[in-house]
DNA sequence: ATATTTTCCGAGTATTTTTGTCAAGAACAA
DNA sequence: TTGTTCTTGACAAAAATACTCGGAAAATAT
């Protein structure tokens, strides 16, 4: 998986949009003021996800940023997976599908392909509305609780 | 979380010594060549690997590496740990511990340190021998399933 | 002992990714 | 119009990653 400021950066100007609803527009520069982030990086950022139909953006005076639907319908892996691009975890993806070593083996496959599964169900469990809640502890409880 | 090729080929590695162990020494060329990568860049991995305990090294004619324990001993959490440093998905850490942004949110840190304890979960309950053996599929499965 | 094989180790280089800047353009409102 | 603000792409700096190199140390065989 790839987490990068970009991803995080890109959560936290959504979770200030959310915060921030009631409010027509929200300005990029006052995202990056309050998130101290470089307001210019975080434009690429905004762009893609206003691409991706998660933000809507005017320009103009008054213009800004504002969310696309309802907090609780955003879903961090969506935020992350448009600003990262897919998450991917191979490692050992060849053109032909199946991958094959020199030797033939690749038993490391399945590996990466359940890791990057499971942590696309961890964030997708999450929302926008989870984290200005404080909703997300507890979430993680291991997967099978009378193996403990 | 940081997953990049260092950590792959750690895997990959090791999988390999896992599969050579009743062998006495696997050197370093014939892993490179098994698994296509490069023997030099592979060197630096196993001397990681090596001084974390988790492998022996003798050198000479002969010599080589062989896994330092049972395979159903070594989990995959701990081979990427060593070689690509401590996982770190956090993102607001300040000297101070507590993090706050320039205007004091960070509603986000409470993500990432789950996520972090999430993957590492993950990654923890798996060992060498379930690669070796197939047996990865089927261990994400959903946290509750009868959520679903 | 000497040569050979192999790991060990520090340093260095190259490539890619990430991060951030700049400048010109477009939409909008007053 | 005039000014504000987003839009867009191209670009540059910095950091991380991937990989190489040259040699030293240890073990072995001859």
């Amino acid at each position: 998986m790839k987490l990068t400021t970009k991803g995080r950066y890109a959560v936290l100007a959504l979770t200030d949009l959310a915060l921030e609803r009631d409010e027509d527009f929200v300005k990029i520069s006052h995202i990056a003021m309050r998130q101290n982030i470089s307001s210019t990086y975080l434009e690429q950022i905004l762009l893609k996800l206003k691409r991706a139909g998660l933000v809507v953006g005017v320009r103009g005076p008054n213009g800004g940023y504002k969310l696309a639907s309802e907090p609780e319908k955003i879903m961090i892996a969506d935020i992350i997976n448009i600003v990262e691009g897919k998450m991917e975890a191979k490692g050992c993806v060849s053109k032909s599908g199946s991958c094959t070593g020199v030797s033939g083996r690749c038993m490391t496959h399945d590996l990466w392909d359940e890791l990057s599964r499971h942590i696309e169900l961890f964030l997708g469990q999450i929302s926008l509305r989870d984290i200005i809640k404080g909703n997300v502890l507890g979430r993680s409880s291991p997967p099978r609780a009378f193996n403990y």
